[in-house]
DNA sequence: AAAACTGTTCTATAAGATCTAGATCAAAAG
DNA sequence: CTTTTGATCTAGATCTTATAGAACAGTTTT
């Protein structure tokens, strides 16, 4: 799985990651039951440090994304295994993002379409095997 | 227009204050070319820093959502005066949220009534004169 | 005209978040 | 047994967030 980092973006490096590995789990570039890799090896190959990794993980371990066990590794977790609280997270999340899109003037359609069309694209690159 | 602040939310204080000020926009407790309170009066009411609130008013007007006035305050934009930039930039965050959506098993379908239902809850709140 | 109010700007301080660095540990994997 | 694993600890640098107070110059109100 290829993550690409921004040193220079506002948003920091271990959301970059975490954000970059739940779009190739949806992308299907990697999926439930396998690893990622060990936080001091991902670490190397972005050029960055363990630590930052490991914040990382421990952020999605957080979002019940993944699975982390001790002495072993990371591990994608299944899409059953999630609650209703991380629903009720996630559209906390959303909120302040549609009022926005109300705010600049987008219509109800265009909203809609605007999440089909990402939908999509993520649906779409589904068979890419990088 | 009432806001309400968590000071022990891992959400900023200026950015509570400008979601909160965007939703109240969203559902027309406030309007286009209305005025917003002055940095120091808000505060005030707030219980916070003047400079807390001006923080936030600048990251609305860099969103292009309010003008603000020197030496005279800050004034609700109109819908129409919006650019591509700020549609580009709603885009990239929206991606990491349906990626997320999509993860936790979420349904093609499941997110677009998400969204509709949160559209409509903004939409449903526009007569209340609070 | 005078007073009150406006956003702007400056210095200062404190606390927290982010990132890097290096070392050690005990368990798992080879 | 050797290597690798995540966990944990101290440490330091930098940036963000939030508060505080003061001063300035233009606007609005009285």
């Amino acid at each position: 799985m290829i993550i690409r980092i921004e040193p220079e973006s506002e948003v920091p490096l271990y959301l970059q990651i975490s954000n970059q590995i739940i779009e190739g789990i949806a992308r299907e570039h990697i999926q439930p039951g396998q690893s990622l890799p060990s936080v001091r090896t991902f670490a190397a190959d972005l050029g960055i440090n363990m630590h930052t990794v490991n914040k990382s993980y421990h952020h999605l371990e957080q979002k019940g994304i993944i699975r982390i066990v001790p002495k072993s590794g990371a591990i994608i977790s299944s899409p059953q295994d999630f609650n209703e609280a991380s629903l009720e997270r996630l559209k906390n999340d959303y909120r302040p993002l549609i009022a926005e899109s109300l705010v600049v003037g987008m219509s109800n359609q265009q909203i809609q379409e605007l999440v089909t069309s990402m939908i999509e694209e993520f649906k779409s690159s589904k068979e890419e095997t990088q």
